[in-house]
DNA sequence: CGCTTCCTTGAACCCCATCAATGGTGGTGG
DNA sequence: CCACCACCATTGATGGGGTTCAAGGAAGCG
């Protein structure tokens, strides 16, 4: 049993020596070590021995679960600082691949209860992160079970914005298929909803698909529900 | 920002003496007090100060978000034994209410960080149990994003006869309303999934609404996906 | 330049929601 | 003890939001 992918962003573990430093396999070469992985190359698959978690550098990653006739359920994207694949029992329960090509640092667990074991701030720290990522899956279970469409796309789009954006300007690091399997759609409903904003002139879809402009965060905030 | 509503049994905090102790208001008032619950009424709602957390003595709680216009997604249903509304922020994002006549402990939340801090165990016991609802939570976003009303119940019934169950007889604790607002459904293709469920001989609903006998296991175990 | 891949758009359908009424159970008071 | 009532659950009929099926377009890459 057991996975805890949803991110552990490294802004709020300002103590944790081990998790916020990018190049520790230089630095610290025990505590972790680097590893690229190309688009939709898969870091680890459900099942596997969970003998290490990972944070991502560069790039985005994407967890998710499966059911037996392919349905799937992303999680959660992990953007750069992210941490994911931390497991409470010794199994991996989902699977994680890149959504391109990323680069992210493997730390074995045992690293983290030991350190968590010797250093009481560093173990508060990580039980905060935890508690935010659990609440943020509860935040999903809300848009997942009671939203429509367009509310999950808004909300989508307007958390995506406070992690990606530059005045507006969002850049997608993932496909229409991951953010249907986010929200609980397909990708037609996806796309239908985009444009219906972009008819209303809430956001706006440059040619190249992977960027959106929004242009009206009022409206989206008042679409959310 | 933040709550952390989902159950930690406390069954896995073998440790945690402060968790354990259902009589902790009698032996040791100071850090938790026993507080009994109407049938509905609120323990905390959304924005409270999150001084305290709470864990179930008997009977049980729901914990939920509202949309502006009253949609509901209960997040988790607490039975005994289970902890709720300890959050990373101070305030609760969630409400939560009793679903019967119910027993609770209320401990301050800083009697957890200093737990937390003395007791590396602890800390990590606490750790694991976070992650622990973490991935219910994150099973129950595969539910709603990802399975039909049928495969919702059936897993709904399994989930709640490993905790429940007496020889297949299921005592439920919440109405329809409740069940359909945790699965994502309204509470009449709750009706209609359960008397299929029944027509096809793999539960059994006794008069009094409250309680379902689970004649087939297997049978849910295959509509689960 | 053609191919592949991804996205968009259209049309038909279906599952579940909605609207509406009936049924059943437990509680209350005569 | 029974009749009435309120509440909850069930059942039926209809409709709609989103899926499914299918085709067409647009961008990136060789």
């Amino acid at each position: 049993m057991h996975t805890a992918q949803a991110s552990l962003n490294t802004q709020s573990i300002p103590n944790a020596a081990l998790l916020r430093t990018p190049t520790a396999s230089r630095n610290t070469p025990e505590l972790g070590t680097t590893r690229t992985v190309a688009k939709d190359e898969e870091v680890f698959a459900e099942g596997d021995r969970a003998a290490y978690f990972y944070k991502v550098v560069s790039g985005a990653v994407r967890t998710f679960k499966l059911l037996s006739d392919g349905r799937r359920q992303i999680d959660a994207f992990h953007l750069p600082g992210d941490i994911f694949g931390l497991e409470s029992g010794d199994e991996h329960r989902f699977s994680a691949e890149a959504l391109g090509d990323a680069t992210i640092i493997a730390y074995r667990r045992c690293s983290l209860e030991v350190l968590a074991t010797r250093d009481q701030a560093f173990a508060n720290q990580v039980i905060a992160s935890t508690m935010r990522a659990l609440e943020r899956a509860q935040d999903h279970m809300l848009l997942l079970g009671r939203k429509h469409a367009l509310e999950k796309i808004a909300t989508f789009l307007l958390v995506l914005s406070e992690r990606l954006t530059e005045d507006g300007h969002v850049d997608l690091p993932m496909s229409r298929i991951d953010i249907a399997d986010h929200l609980g759609l397909t990708i037609e409903t996806v796309s239908r909803s985009l444009t219906q904003l972009e008819r209303q002139g809430v956001i706006e879809l440059p040619a190249h698909r992977r960027s959106i402009v929004l242009r009206d965060k009022a409206a989206l905030q008042r679409l959310e529900a």
